[in-house]
DNA sequence: CCGCATCCGCGAGGATACTG
DNA sequence: CAGTATCCTCGCGGATGCGG
């Protein structure tokens, strides 16, 4: 083993940050919108719907920090920046689209399951 | 195309609600947690750093409303409740590992990459 | 031992107005 | 146009006590 074990059930464990990383909706989302190339900050509000320009911001900050995204700002007037994945963002990018595809495939089934659920819940409450 | 295309950037379409499913952090660890097999309540509960008995529930509830884990009550004193992931669950815990190992993989590279951003930032601040 | 019900604090996150 | 600043709500999630 030439690699550090880490354990993402470990609240310490900086593993454990990737994961709060993964587990955020609008950062999840940002990913997604990038996979098909740079845009705009505007762009991505439209793209993201309901997002607000606070929690916008904040998330293509924290993808860029954390190197995933790239923010190029262009210095005219009006402003212009523009976004995009870098390489190692793009790892993920590919890792999420395997997890919606397989989410939007098993959208009936999810839906049914819970039709069940709820129709057992009612019969039990008999 | 014999599938309806969803399109999870809408609030509305139901694949959203998958999208929501995938971007909590407890069914994340819950699943993963699950995938060496079946589990008891208390099991899950010290494996799970952090997770108060109303989460846990509730996120076991999600997870098994949804048709990715079975719950099994056995009517025994004291009680006993196994939890294991339905087939379904075990494709979706398939996906997730692969994300899981990713992040754990490029930790150094998402500290390293914090770091420069931080040292960037103080230097722009002279 | 499992887990539901209740209460509550707090902070993530939305809405809005404003600036470079 | 691309944010930042501010305010404020609302519901996530922790704590506790009880019931089966």
């Amino acid at each position: 083993m030439d690699h550090i074990s880490y354990d993402m059930f470990r609240r310490t464990c900086p593993s454990h940050t990737v994961l709060e990383l993964l587990s955020n909706k609008w950062a999840y989302l940002a990913v997604m919108a990038l996979k098909r190339g740079r845009h705009r900050y505007s762009e991505m509000q439209r793209r993201l719907e309901g997002v607000s320009p606070k929690m916008l911001t904040q998330t293509l900050r924290a993808l860029e920090r954390d190197g995933l995204v790239l923010r190029e700002v262009y210095p005219v007037v009006p402003p212009r920046v523009e976004y995009e994945l870098t390489p190692l963002g793009e790892e993920l990018a590919a890792l999420m689209s395997s997890l919606r595809d397989w989410g939007e495939a098993h959208v009936p089934d999810i839906l049914a399951a819970r039709a069940r659920f709820e129709a057992e819940k009612a019969a039990s409450a008999t």
